[in-house]
DNA sequence: TATGAATGAGTTTTCATTCAT
DNA sequence: AATGAATGAAAACTCATTCAT
């Protein structure tokens, strides 16, 4: 890249460098911890040219929150594209997914996870905020849309789908941010094992089947 | 209070003063948003009188976080201690006592979920983190405990206890995440709902029953 | 207008199209808050053309300085340049025309005052100055004229003329700044009446009359 | 003194030695070109030793403003302290008084002419602007009395006090400033002289006698 | 033990000016 | 001539921590 963006690709690329030397940052050493110094220089650009791009350090944090979401919600739809594939097999399809996601984009994820606990504070500074609740309120609908699927053609118990949705997306959560601070509880589980399991669980309840016949097979024509 | 303590109770009074104001604060506030000048003043002691009594800011944090889980351990405790009691009755009064949990000691339930988000940089510069992590194990194996004694009178399907204690634990913590960043997603539910419906995945799954006998009764003589 | 200025005309026109934008952010927003970005914004160039009609911030200010004096020079001389009309009328007229000055023209009337409390500054960093206090002069010189030709005809009483200029230019500076800073101490009385009253004071004294005589009439064949 | 103001004296001194400091910098280089770091330097303070004396640093330019009002409201009531001067005398001798103000604290003079353009500004920014508005307005209710007087006792010609007072005011002022920018215009002028003249005009007017009669003498008992 | 004055490194943001294109 | 991206110094203010008393 030359020294000036003088076309719009220059400027996208800048950008770009930009938002990849701030989440490796943020993904390092945490928000807080990581000054617009430190971007610029692992960008290597000088501090104002920070401020040509982005309004501010929350706007540089919530512009990759709304790429890791776009990302998630790319693979989650990939992931249920298949025709002929069940409910069950897109809730499940939806899940892996996520894990996917948790482990191919563990920066991405880390935006997302550490916006849910400070949101407060991030979204009084952001003038995103709106755009991005829209975003994920339309992820969550792409779920429900699967669980009243299953919900129609008897796969799934009938309920109230919104709770359901909310509830299996806060349970899939709470296990990969159980992983995510590891060290203090899950001894000696990996997160791929953590994870069947509560898919088994969520599927079958700890009451019922031990949820063998779930592994192999993507469900298409499936079972 | 006098201005200087003199005997051990004293000293135990300032303490408790200290923290006290610290719980207040964070939960107000949010840690970074907490100064210790802020801390004191709420207290009524010096600046320096901090120091005495805490060796830095973080470590009055891990106190909060340590006396955190202490009060839901034995809520939990408490919970399950009648005697009788099935093991579905068991993990539906752990999973209510962390829902009282986070309705009654909400400030503490912040500290928890925070320090989740942040452990890196926070034990980094703590010595308690040994000693804070001994307790999470601990209330997990009490958890885990319950889960076995299901599965060896039969009233859980037989699976690997440890992992199933870690799934479960994690779905009940992204259940309360979820309520707590709240405004994103949970639109138009209740934690309340939202929790109930989560307990009944978890006993029954999305495939099983709606789980209406789960309502009412606390399990003791039950079923 | 082209981007790109090819004839003279072309280049005064965009010069003048940057001096009115600065002169309007100066006046509403001062010296310090106008940065050159608004300054070009408003006139429609780039911030690189600022520096190919200007050497920097200060010198446009200047030259605004320079403009501001050229137009109360041109007012004060027609206000006194008619044939008949006795030095007390001019000097009236002077006084007069500085009122209208202040009035029409308020903001090169601010561009005036601002530069007499921070000439060190600015002069230090132009190039204009020399020729600015020429212009300044140039303009007393004018006063001193009517004094000179009142003393003459036996109007004034005899008197040092230069120091009475500047004696007459400072007091009536004195009571427009007065004004402009208006709410401090002016309570209450309008700057109309203050100037009146001032012009008064300057003629009888305040052990002469109370120059009710001074109302009405240009002077011309006067009285 | 020592490294840790403990008394109040201690921190009395300490202040002073800030203010002192600032007085000294934003006379030589003028209130946007001073920063808070040459203030604590010259002091001999840290940076935040600054703060916990002073708001900001529009405070600390304030405090000055509120001391130079103070400082001039002294000398002024001193001047006219004597009994038995003719209300002339008092005028004059607050001239002489605000003259005598500008030679030996002309600090604190320039510190009252940037204020007074930069009212808008610095206010917005200063939690004591009100009160510094009731200390000018207090000065200048002094000086309505000895024009008052004046008027009274037959001195001086029956006129609105109030107007008066902030003509004769706003033509003081505009002489000093006018010397204050001296080079611009004064030249071969000095500020001893042109206050003269200017007194004299005042008295007189440019009508009449040239004051002769003004020169020497304190007006105790006089002529 | 307790105090609280002092410290000073650390961070965000602005903006006049330059200069490659 | 014109552009506008890039620069980077500069400046106000905060606050955890220390330490003299």
């Amino acid at each position: 890249m030359s020294t000036r963006a003088r076309t719009i690709e220059d400027k996208l690329q800048r950008r770009r460098l930009l938002l990849d030397a701030a989440k490796e940052l943020f993904f390092d050493r945490g928000y807080q911890e990581t000054t617009i110094e430190m971007i610029t220089d692992r960008a290597g650009v000088s501090t104002g040219t920070f401020y040509l791009y982005f309004k501010n350090k929350v706007e540089i944090y919530m512009t990759l929150y709304a790429d890791g979401i776009d990302i998630f919600h790319r693979m989650a739809e990939e992931a249920i594209s298949w025709p002929g594939m069940s409910a069950s097999a897109r809730v499940s399809a939806i899940a892996q997914a996520y894990h996917r996601f948790y482990q191919e984009y563990t920066e991405y994820f880390d935006i997302l996870a550490f916006i849910h606990m400070h949101q407060a504070e991030l979204k009084e500074r952001s003038e995103m905020a709106s755009v991005l609740d829209e975003k994920a309120i339309e992820l969550l609908r792409m779920i429900e849309g699967v669980i009243k699927e299953g919900i129609e053609n008897g796969e799934f118990t009938p309920r109230d789908t919104w709770k359901a949705t909310n509830a299996l997306w806060g349970m899939m959560d709470g296990i990969i941010m159980l992983a995510e601070r590891g060290n203090i509880m899950v001894m000696g589980v990996s997160l791929e094992d953590l994870f069947k399991e509560a898919i088994k669980i969520i599927f079958y309840g700890i009451t019922g089947t031990n949820g063998a016949e779930l592994n192999g097979g993507n469900g298409v024509n499936g079972r």
